[in-house]
DNA sequence: ATGAAAGCGCTAACAT
DNA sequence: ATGTTAGCGCTTTCAT
């Protein structure tokens, strides 16, 4: 690989001449530029961006820290971010966290020690105090901690969002399938739906259930089980919903007619699946792209116009929901 | 952050000391050994990665390209290449090409000016003279080049399958869904998958389709149109294949009773949908963490026992074909 | 408008 | 067994 050296030898020049010129700052007369420029294409040069980091203490990396982009919540947030951060120049090093703290404080210090000029989490309870230590900018991810940037989905509204849809649609026996108490989103969105459910007369039952299909599956049984007579199931996810759908036609149920079934994030698959889930979409891309933009504007020192960034979700109606009702 | 030059200073010795002690090589008295590592363990020192990275010409980070993260089927290989690389202390830069030449070049500059150790590309037609110049190991994943080492599932032996097991189930009026021309591993599927039906006097058909979900769909509405008379569909990857399977169920057609689904890759939605959908098994995660294995081999000079490695593929019978054969 | 030189934090000769 | 020092490739004062 060429260096600056060989770029200012090649050109005649000193290398701070070509420093200048490729950072485009300070005053190079318009022949030398040309000269430099010229060597620049001839050998290829393109400046090596460890040395720059060293010197900068800043370099172009950004860390990502995700529970598992093998969950398929995650990579729509991951090509949001990535797609935003591509555009600008920076790139991404990405760690899968399995909610593991051990895991979560490694990649922290393998970020701080490659430079990272900015922090992406989408992860909870992660060692802040090294972050503030650090200095460095971070956005949290369809996370909430009062006193970070924060990119998230209105959870209530999503919470709501089932509830009211699926009283409109005339249920009467209510399953709510409630996530890990551990995730706050999840928890919102599951009060929220509690809440409006609530001021109506209608039997409600609760259940827990974890995120993954695998734990959906045994919910979904233990579900039937105990409440047969559900005559609608309001979930923590699409996964989850996925399941309750299937295990629901595996018993001979009929979706919508026999049980309708709203979920949760929208994600790829649930347009997929037949029959099609109704579910609460969340804009996984556009949040992803926005906490890249935020961040992109924390490292400029720019200000923060605001501390949270909630987007809107809105009700998708596909066939686990009777649409034949207005 | 403290520096290096801090913790000499702390423990009352030279750097040069320090540098033994954190890198564990030289002589280094047992006492020395211990002022030093209180010294270490009192100012949080952690090595500055990127000066260790100039000065050796070599960092602890890799550039892994992919066509685009958000598709189902590559989630799963990044999981597993990360997995294997957290293990060893290597960290993943990660890309979405699009299969955009340009958005390639770009990231494998990138790579080489931050100095990755190694490259990991799940995409095609690269710039490989570039990566030849760099002299940086690389590993080729679900795609093959004669001259690089490889790792992928064995095409061939899936395309056979989708066939052999088709043909057992006693369909006559087959259709072949052929993926893109360009995607290599795609044509070696249809092409084994052709080859066995063309051996029995049964009727083929064959359409072609991308290999997303969108042209899956528009695909499956061409496939029942043109060929309304198909018993049974073979697709070039799972995604299409559910985009049929819910077409054919959208027409009121009875899966596998009327039409028979095999797919290709066995992403997570598929064992998901309701019918599960029959098809062949690629080990994506394993893949993942043996061609991040052999990158590490390759770094650390380790000599390669092949140059290519084929994982066996699966047949995983669910409900989109008649289990009740034999 | 351009160059010389210091220094970012580290490692690896080389010296002792 | 430990210290001194040059230098990785770059940017940025400070001179000129």
């Amino acid at each position: 690989m060429a260096t600056i050296r060989d770029v200012a030898k090649a050109a005649g020049v000193s290398v701070a001449t070509v420093s200048r010129v490729i950072n485009n700052n300070g005053y190079v007369h318009e022949d030398t530029r040309k000269a430099v420029n010229d060597a620049i294409n001839l050998l290829h040069y393109k400046p090596n961006e460890v040395a720059r980091s060293l010197f900068k203490k800043k370099s172009k990396l950004i860390g990502l820290i995700l529970p598992d982009i093998a969950n398929p919540f995650f990579p729509a947030l991951a090509r949001g971010i990535e797609d935003y951060f591509y555009q600008e120049g920076y790139h991404l090093i990405i760690g899968n966290s399995d909610d593991k703290q051990e895991k979560k404080n490694d990649y922290l210090d393998t970020f701080l020690q490659n430079n990272v000029v900015g922090l992406i989490l989408s992860t909870n309870e992660i060692d802040f105090k090294k972050i503030q230590r650090s200095k460095i900018p971070i956005v949290l991810l369809d996370r909430i901690v009062e006193e970070f940037p924060a990119v998230f989905a209105d959870q209530t509204q999503g919470g709501r969002l089932q509830a009211e849809k699926i009283l409109e649609r005339g249920c009467k026996k209510v399953t709510i399938i409630r996530g890990p108490v551990t995730v706050k989103t999840v928890q919102e969105r599951f009060q929220a739906a509690l809440e409006i459910l609530e001021q109506e007369n209608i039997k409600i039952n609760i259940i827990d259930s974890k995120l993954s299909f695998q734990d959906g599956e045994r919910t979904a049984v233990e579900l039937f089980k105990r409440f047969p007579d559900s005559d609608a199931v309001l979930a923590c996810n699409d996964t989850v919903a996925i399941a309750v759908l299937n295990e629901a036609l595996r018993q001979g149920r009929c979706v919508p007619d026999d049980i309708q079934i709203i979920g949760f994030d929208d994600i790829y698959i649930s347009g997929i699946v037949y029959p099609g889930l109704s579910t609460i979409h969340q804009p996984a891309y556009e949040m992803g792209m926005k906490a890249a933009q935020i961040l992109i504007g924390q490292i400029n020192q720019e200000p923060l116009s605001q501390l949270h960034y909630k987007f809107p979700v809105q009700f998708i109606e596909r066939n686990s929901t009777r649409k034949d009702v207005d």
